[in-house]
DNA sequence: GACTGCGTAA
DNA sequence: GCGTATACGCAGTC
């Protein structure tokens, strides 16, 4: 919880620090420290949740000892649902009946009684699925910290909620794990020492299988040119043979070399760079490159490297197809030997503190001295600014920042000066109103990716900006957001800038599409992921309280609902009258308590009705931006104004330090991003370390509609990080709120009304003549139909009952009984849900 | 500098 | 797996 005192050192490992204290078997002997349950912690708008929270929390010693037994068969059967398609590839001692098709598996229960108990398995934490790498943590092990420190360096986390942590080993994993220096016997020797049962031998080839290739082949940049790099000859020879790789290689005069040879002496040939370079800097691009020591150039160890250079454009395709072949490119930088690419004068400011978790991310980075390219996930207001800069201080070479929008850009600019004594000569802005660039030899470049990837023309003076990013080589580069840099158009900025070392940073590292996983060629590994609940366990970011709350659609709009076709149904169950009155009914709960609260619609009508019935102000993608300043600014000082409403703009970039309190009427579709990034918003709360204090997350949901399938969806990645999801059925009081709106019928009908009309517009102008009879709209309504028809048979018992209760724990008969957050069932659950 | 049109993202 | 709604950045125009 103390922050510690950081400062660069230009030699030495800053942060080569590997936390070896889970290598050492005396930190098996336990010691019961504090169960971490705070979460819950009840505040007052969740009364009748806080008895079954509290006596939850109240008596975790005993109940430590009756879970492990009880997850002891829990782990064991969660294991055997799990699909082994991963191991189709490697050979395994696994007993041969292992069927890979996930559904038998899922029911028939493999049989793991096999799996003989350690003695001493009550006191270790782990289990190790044999079939297929999916480690259980028992996070209320008192080794959980230490183990968790270990797994998310050697496995994908995949779920953590309170009380068992799922991870997964995976070959990516593992290939983050050894490019942090962890080597193979020391994994499965740890693992070993956690697990409640041998590790599998299976297990034990798997990561014999995906370490041993690891950093075989390198890439590197010399002279602003890609060179594809390996010490083993036959290593070199096999990429040659490969029918993508080899193709792809050119010789020095840049033509493409269709004979693939194996060439000791394919090298850099100096003397056909574009520009002119300093021969005497020659032996040093080499040294820094090929070896650890000052070696001369024509020294005989240079011979062992073999290389070959691909084109520019090509260096993405054989990323891409080295990871396929097993043999993933490592790409790291080794800074503190690179002698040609001048230094840039910058260090952290000694005010500036960092935190334990940023250091420990950043000790993934520089674990060896160098500089690895990697991701590293921290949640939003954890400061992810300052880890970049910080790296950007230990490697003092010339950086580039990638920012999604200006907004951004501008920021990342005021904090580099604010948390580091780089000099504002240094640095240089490059958006669309702002094209600078540093006169010094080396410096800071801030810009946005559209800047970059840019294809269409530009204009004179951003092409001149783009000639010098372009020309120049870069030791470091920052890209924020790093989850869209998948996207097609985006993607290309990865190798238009030629830098040696690269550094994603995201809050919600996923995707709905399926390129998240590209990132892993484009940038490299995921480095490190923090624990969201820890860290608000250790008061780095706000405590959240998340709750959905069901509104019953009132019996006009859910008819009109069930008649319109799948299209027009979102404006009914965004203006459901129950919404709104929920709505009303939590800004005026929440002003009470002193909360400062955002309201969410993704439907700007909706947003524009809900805020001037209301009387709130609201900002949206037209609104100007004086006046957007105008409204932020009251927010955030006049006490007068305790409430805004925010579109779609309101999802990134804009900071607002104040809201403690958040409500969503409406969101886009399933979206887990755009559902994190919110919470996000109230994750700095400034107030968040007064005692007991809590911030509110409410999704507002139209029962029995589509709506709660996606809220589902869309809950995904915070129930995976931990948070629970309570489910609000009822809010107390709310009819009885004075001046509540739409209380009448006729209120009700003339709301209707307005909003059929305005479906019918929006219909209007989209397709002309909305005949409904196009084939393919009636296919898809078709589907629409289906899907609508199930849920309207579930749903419909909601309707006749229970609605005397006023909360469900969301997060027990929802996620933890039957699903668990196993993804697999999640899937699955989905799937019936869409059926 | 405000507005418009285009391309792009999620 | 596709289409839709909203927003934003860039470039060009007045």
């Amino acid at each position: 919880m103390t922050d510690h005192q950081y400062q660069t050192r230009s030699k030495g490992g800053v942060f080569s620090g590997m936390d070896r204290d889970y290598f050492s078997d005396d930190s098996i002997a336990t010691d019961n420290s504090d169960y971490a349950d705070g979460y819950l912690d009840g505040d007052d708008a969740f009364e009748s949740n806080r008895g079954s929270a509290k006596s939850k929390a109240k008596k975790p010693q005993k109940k430590s000892s009756q879970r492990q037994k009880k997850s002891s068969n829990e782990t064991l059967n969660m294991l055997a649902a799990k699909d082994q398609s991963f191991l189709r590839d490697v050979h395994t001692d696994a007993p041969s009946d292992f069927v890979p098709d996930v559904v038998s598996g899922l029911f028939k229960s493999n049989d793991f009684s096999y799996l003989k108990l350690k003695p001493d398995h009550a006191s270790r934490p782990l289990w190790i699925s044999p079939s297929d790498g999916r480690i259980i943590l028992e996070s209320f092990s008192p080794l959980a910290e230490q183990a968790q420190d270990f797994l998310v360096t050697i496995a994908e986390p995949v779920s953590r909620p309170s009380h068992i942590h799922e991870y997964k080993i995976t070959a990516y994993s593992l290939y983050a794990a050894v490019s942090v220096g962890l080597e193979t016997d020391d994994i499965i020797a740890v693992l070993d020492r956690l697990s409640k049962v041998p590790v599998a031998p299976s297990i034990v080839n798997f990561i014999k299988s995906a370490t041993v290739s690891y950093g075989k082949v390198k890439l590197v940049i010399k002279h602003n040119r890609y060179f594809v790099e390996t010490s083993q000859a036959d290593i070199l020879q096999m990429l040659l043979k490969d029918p993508v790789i080899g193709t792809l290689r050119i010789d020095s005069e840049g033509n493409a070399a269709n004979e693939a040879s194996q060439d000791k002496n394919s090298k850099v040939d100096n003397n056909e760079n574009k520009k002119p370079v300093d021969p005497n800097d020659v032996e040093a691009v080499f040294s820094s490159v090929v070896g650890d020591n000052d070696i001369d150039d024509d020294n005989d160890d240079i011979d062992a490297v073999h290389a070959f250079e691909i084109a520019n454009a090509s260096v993405e395709i054989v990323k891409k197809r080295c990871q396929e072949i097993d043999y993933p490119v490592l790409e790291e930088y080794d800074f503190r030997n690179d002698h040609r690419n001048p230094d840039l004068d910058i260090d952290l400011k000694p005010s500036t503190q960092i935190r334990p978790y940023q250091e420990k991310s950043l000790s993934k980075m520089f674990g060896n001295g160098r500089a690895r390219s990697g991701i590293i996930v921290l949640p939003c207001g954890a400061g992810k600014t300052l880890v970049g800069i910080t790296a950007a201080c230990t490697i003092k070479k010339s950086v580039i920042v990638l920012c999604t929008s200006s907004v951004s850009v501008m920021q990342w600019r005021q904090q580099f000066l604010q948390w580091c004594t780089l000099q504002p000569e240094n640095v240089a802005v490059f958006t669309s109103d702002n094209k600078e660039m540093f006169q010094t030899e080396s410096g800071l470049v801030v810009s946005t990716y559209s800047m970059v990837a840019n294809t269409r023309n530009r204009s004179h003076d951003s092409q001149k900006v783009m000639d010098f990013l372009t020309g120049r080589e870069w030791g470091f580069i920052i890209l924020d957001e790093v989850h869209v840099v998948p996207a097609a158009m985006f993607r290309r900025v990865v190798t238009t800038i030629a830098a040696h070392a690269k550094l994603g940073l995201t809050a919600t590292l996923v995707r709905e599409d399926d390129k998240i996983s590209d990132l892993n060629f484009l940038i490299g590994p995921k480095l490190y992921e923090a624990n969201w609940m820890e860290l608000s366990q250790k008061g780095h970011i706000a405590n959240v309280q998340c709750a959905e709350v069901w509104c019953p659609m009132t019996a006009e709009f859910y008819q009109e609902y069930l008649r319109e076709s799948a299209r027009k149904r979102m404006l009914l169950y965004i203006m459901n009258p129950t919404k709104f009155q929920a709505c009303q009914f939590l800004i005026q709960y929440h002003e009470k308590r002193g909360d400062k609260i955002i309201v969410f619609s993704d439907n700007v009508y909706a947003l524009q009705e809900y805020a001037l019935k209301l009387g709130k102000p609201f900002i949206y993608g037209s609104t100007p931006q004086q006046e957007r300043m105008n409204i932020l600014q009251n927010f955030q000082y006049n006490d007068q104004i305790n409430t805004i409403f925010l579109s779609k703009v309101g999802d990134t970039s804009i900071d607002l330090p104040e809201a403690t309190c958040l409500i969503q009427i409406s969101s886009h579709y399933g979206s887990r991003r755009q559902e994190a990034q919110r919470l996000g918003r109230i994750l700095r709360a400034k107030r968040r370390n007064d005692e007991g204090f809590n911030a509110f997350f409410y999704s507002l949901v139209s029962k029995d509609t589509q709506e709660m399938y996606y809220s589902t969806k869309r809950q995904a990645f915070l129930v995976d990080q931990g948070y629970a999801f309570k489910v609000i059925t009822h809010l107390h009081g709310m009819e009885s709120l004075p001046n509540l709106a739409y209380s009448t019928a006729r209120e009700r009908r003339e709301l209707l009304q307005e909003v059929l009309l305005k479906n019918e517009e929006a219909a209007g102008i989209e397709i002309g003549d909305d005949a409904d009879n196009t084939v393919g709209r009636g296919a898809h309504s078709n589907k629409r139909v289906k899907s609508k028809a199930v849920r309207g048979e579930g749903s419909l018992s909601g309707l006749a009952g229970g609605e005397d209760m006023a909360y469900l724990e969301y997060s027990s008969n929802k996620n933890k009984d039957l699903k668990d957050h196993h993804p697999l069932i999640r899937k699955m659950y989905y799937r019936n849900l869409k059926k």
